[in-house]
DNA sequence: AAGTTCTTGTAGCACTTGCTACATTCAGTT
DNA sequence: AACTGAATGTAGCAAGTGCTACAAGAACTT
């Protein structure tokens, strides 16, 4: 029986996966440092070693997070284009709903909270997020559309508050003012 | 000199607006006994005494703090309504710059987020605000408009993207997609 | 082989957390 | 005046917080 692992030495790079998928599942805010070093296996000394201190860990670990989301939207673009706005916001709330993008979501607010508070990191991680969602909105809209800059911003301010009225347990209310706003079928907004 | 105030005996009712009071100005979520006591003038044992535990505390704090809000926006209703559709967007939007309630949407992120994470007591304060602005907005939709609830829960949507944005450093963004949309003159958004 | 630097483990410190045990004072009732 | 229950103060506990001191091993350089 060989030794599996001769020594699997730890730097920034490999502990960040692991501690942000900690805090996918378990929340940002309530983090402390000895349960994500468990969960990334070290000890809240090593942490410390490699970040510096807990903000700045947590500073790098919303980075890293962002570039993650990035790359899970990328990796969910369609090949073709859809050819209508409708289809357009119908395919990115669907995305909302998958599987792979609901951890996101739920740390979403918390980062929408830290940046509102102005919590050191927060606001980077959000302003980054954002511009990366607008980014993919702007790839998704229709050709031909008259406006399609205006249209992606257009479509993003909708969707986050479709997102947001979803959260609070309001999707009802968001459906029916999608419907009103003649941008969704009578599916969307769930 | 007569000894200005004899006994003040607290209870929940006295202690609660100043408990909200601090939890406006310096968050919810890492509200701890402690600090909040002080801020109340009483001592955590105290708290506990009259709440029970914290989870009931932070739970009647919602509520308590959801009513203020609920009369906060009583108050900004005004005596005529709205002509356009437009009107009604800009007049809400001021509302929320407008110092009284930008505490309470810097909180706002907060209750969303907890409700996101299902803690106790947040999914009901979230769902509870939201329902009183949909109210306010129904109240404001003007005359004679073709669809005012659906264009109610359409503005409203499209309000809470708008905020969001705003609060995350995208301010920008919304007040393109809103011009965009028709339903904002080149002031709105900021 | 010796020396130097990078990485890790073990203890611990000062502080904060929610909450409790115990005793005391106060108000109201009889 | 005596009793009763509600309201409050003091002290503290077990657990958790971020972070540090100290030392030891590991690895790389000369």
């Amino acid at each position: 029986m060989p030794p599996p692992e001769p020594k699997p030495r730890m730097s920034r790079e490999t502990l960040l996966p692991k501690l942000a998928a900690h805090v996918l599942e378990h929340g940002l805010g309530g983090a402390s440092l000895r349960p994500l070093a468990k969960a990334a296996g070290t000890s809240d000394r090593m942490l410390i070693y490699h970040f510096g201190d807990k903000e700045t860990l947590v500073r790098d670990l919303l980075e890293y997070i962002s570039g993650v989301y990035a790359t899970a939207l990328d990796m969910a673009l369609g090949d073709r284009r859809p050819a209508t706005r409708q289809e357009a916001f119908a395919r990115i709330l669907a995305l909302g709903r998958g599987p792979g993008i609901q951890p996101f979501l739920v740390l979403w607010w918390e980062i929408v909270a830290g940046s509102a508070r102005g919590l050191p990191g927060y606001a980077d991680a959000a302003e980054a997020m954002i511009t990366k969602q607008l980014d993919w909105f702007e790839a998704q809209m229709p050709e031909g559309d008259p406006d399609p800059k205006g249209g992606a911003r257009y479509l993003l301010t909708l969707l986050e508050g479709t997102l947001m009225l979803g959260t609070v347990g309001h999707a009802r209310t968001a459906r029916e003012g999608l419907l009103a706003s003649g941008l969704a079928g009578d599916r969307a907004g769930d």
